[in-house]
DNA sequence: GCGGGTTCTGGGAGCGCTCCCAGACGGGGA
DNA sequence: TCCCCGTCTGGGAGCGCTCCCAGAACCCGC
């Protein structure tokens, strides 16, 4: 704003080149970590930068180099904004941390329903070099279609229509294992579940530990119980379906907190006491868990380890380097609080 | 990827100019909303780049123009993430949709603590044309900081270091208010606050609000427990504070949610019934208060709705209008539920 | 009729980088 | 000895736009 075209301030790349002593493809060269470059021109750029306080310009690299230093963070959020909250802050949180000090932007982007198309337009027009997809609903072509394009995609869980997309995803089967493996362990004998929503990963995904936790102890795997969404009425709906069916059930996996403040409810309102008569484990360890009534014993997934780890598969595959996983699954831990 | 120096796919301005039968000069002028261009010359325009599909390249508009063409989200959390995930959420979703279709990118910074320097220093760098600011913490100086160096700036809540920066922030004040008269309208006559902690702005406004309440009934505006921030715990240990001070108070105003349920936590164990004995109003409606036992009567605050306010207000900025007023207050509303 | 505006237009420099090319230098193997 | 290849370097074109400039076309009042 001060001369007539107002110029952004800072020193560019020739004055770091003339500081050093060298020419500005070398400092190109430096910056970019390219090879052939001797360690006496490399020192010397390093410190002409720390001396300038030199930071390259985004939009001018991106205009002369072939890729656009940025990805996409794409969040398909059809509805149960309820669950997407509190995980998508801790995603956002991961994806962040992973990208500070490169010099790769990141690009937010929340579908609305209708523009699909656009989107996919979009990111395949190289504006991004990549793009992380987290979809809650599992059935979400996004991952795919823009997979089959070849861009680098990675989907934060598992995509149920996922083709062949790399994914990182908590191990949710593990997860819910060790939860009835403990509800066993408390010498539960009639164990329930409430599941999720069929379409999503998450909840089938859950439901396969439940049952092999209660198959390998030779129990029933009958009591199941799916919710339509993650909501509080939909996890007490659930529980009253699931009470109907076996008044005298002691235990009660729920495939998500907030689920399971629903079926708390219920179960207060029946009478029930909670762990005395059921026990209740949920899966998340959000806010929801530690301020239920009685505190829920819980799966804790860390979802901002998530988005580190979604970033660092991307970037890795930008990175050109090869024999990366297609998957990768995270750890789970059980919180125990009061209700198990 | 397709010959040596693989191109970003896609037309560019020349070829629009091209088939509308103008120079790429009026081309630009018409993508930018200038005046002096003729009706012809732009229906032209617009009907070349709607058959082409044509989009600028956001790179080169910065390279070449004078503004960056994004602005920062930046969010300052210095702990306290609990309260911050949904907030943070509904924020972003603001900002977002008021971004949308405009050309304009949205860069997110999360400062840690450390980097207060660097980051005032990227951010009036001209990598971006504005920043929006949401600082929990009431007393942080980077909103008044960034604005002082003339980048335009919107905090998000009311900075109490502020200075004259501009912000936009629900009205803490008469929501508190409404809460309380809503109390004394159920016929409430020892009214308690449990407040936020003393360097929040959301906090201090909305304890006027329950003083200026009681104040108008003549009450009396003793009964104050602060927190020492926002967690459960600290509700709760606010709470045995008031039962000590006063056993028989009827009525308590939380100023947030998350302190309400761990104040319902400390009341239920005391054998208060609410809200036979004990009515509580939160503030925030957030996930907690419909699953709080009994469900959370509180003030709504739309937080969105601040997200797109913010977000309106800078680009207005930006675009040089002048007169705007230099802070807003978005409208609360109360949502009864059992509690109260 | 002429000067002085306002409205509209095209040409072209240049934003700050990357990446291609051409060339300089050195150390082997033939 | 010569040549080739691997290492290192600088020069400079050009990425796709914006914005300045110069000028054309037209209106107005005198």
């Amino acid at each position: 704003m001060t001369e007539g075209r107002s110029r952004r301030p800072g020193p560019r790349i020739e004055e770091v080149a003339r500081v050093a002593g060298v020419s500005k493809s070398t400092v190109s060269r430096v910056i970019n970590g390219e090879k052939y470059v001797s360690e006496r021109s490399r020192q010397a750029v390093h410190r002409a930068i720390a001396m300038l306080g030199y930071s390259p310009n985004h939009a001018a690299r991106t205009l002369a180099g072939s890729k656009a230093n940025a990805i996409a963070l794409v969040i398909s959020e059809q509805g149960s904004q309820v669950l997407a909250d509190p995980f998508f802050a801790g995603i956002l949180r991961g994806v962040h941390a992973e990208l500070t000090g490169r010099h790769v932007q990141l690009l937010l982007m929340m579908n609305q329903p209708l523009d699909g198309e656009d989107q996919v337009a979009y990111l395949t027009g190289g504006h991004v070099d990549g793009a992380l997809v987290v979809s809650l609903h599992g059935e979400d072509p996004l991952p795919r279609i823009l997979h089959e394009t070849g861009l680098p995609v990675v989907s934060g869980g598992r995509p149920l229509a996922g083709g062949a997309v790399p994914f990182v995803d908590a191990d949710n089967f593990n997860g819910a294992l060790g939860a009835v493996r403990h509800l066993i362990s408390l010498g539960r004998e009639k164990i329930a579940t409430i599941a999720g929503p069929h379409d999503m990963a998450v909840g089938m995904d859950r439901l396969s530990g439940w049952r092999c936790g209660l198959a390998e102890h030779g129990m029933p795997v009958g009591l199941v119980a799916h919710s339509s969404d993650f909501t509080p009425e939909s996890g007490a709906f659930a529980m009253e379906d699931l009470l109907r069916r076996a008044p005298d059930l002691d235990a009660v996996f729920v495939a998500a907190d907030i689920l399971a403040v629903g079926a708390l409810r219920v179960l207060h309102a029946r009478g029930y006491r909670i762990p005395h008569d059921v026990a209740v484990v949920g899966f998340d360890d959000s806010v929801l868990a530690s301020t239920a009534t009685p505190p829920l014993t819980t799966v804790r997934q860390d979802v901002e380890q998530l988005g580190r780890t979604m970033t660092w598969r991307l970037l890795a595959e930008l990175a050109g380097e090869e024999k990366l996983p297609s998957s990768m699954l995270l750890p789970t831990s059980l919180v125990r609080r009061a209700s198990a």
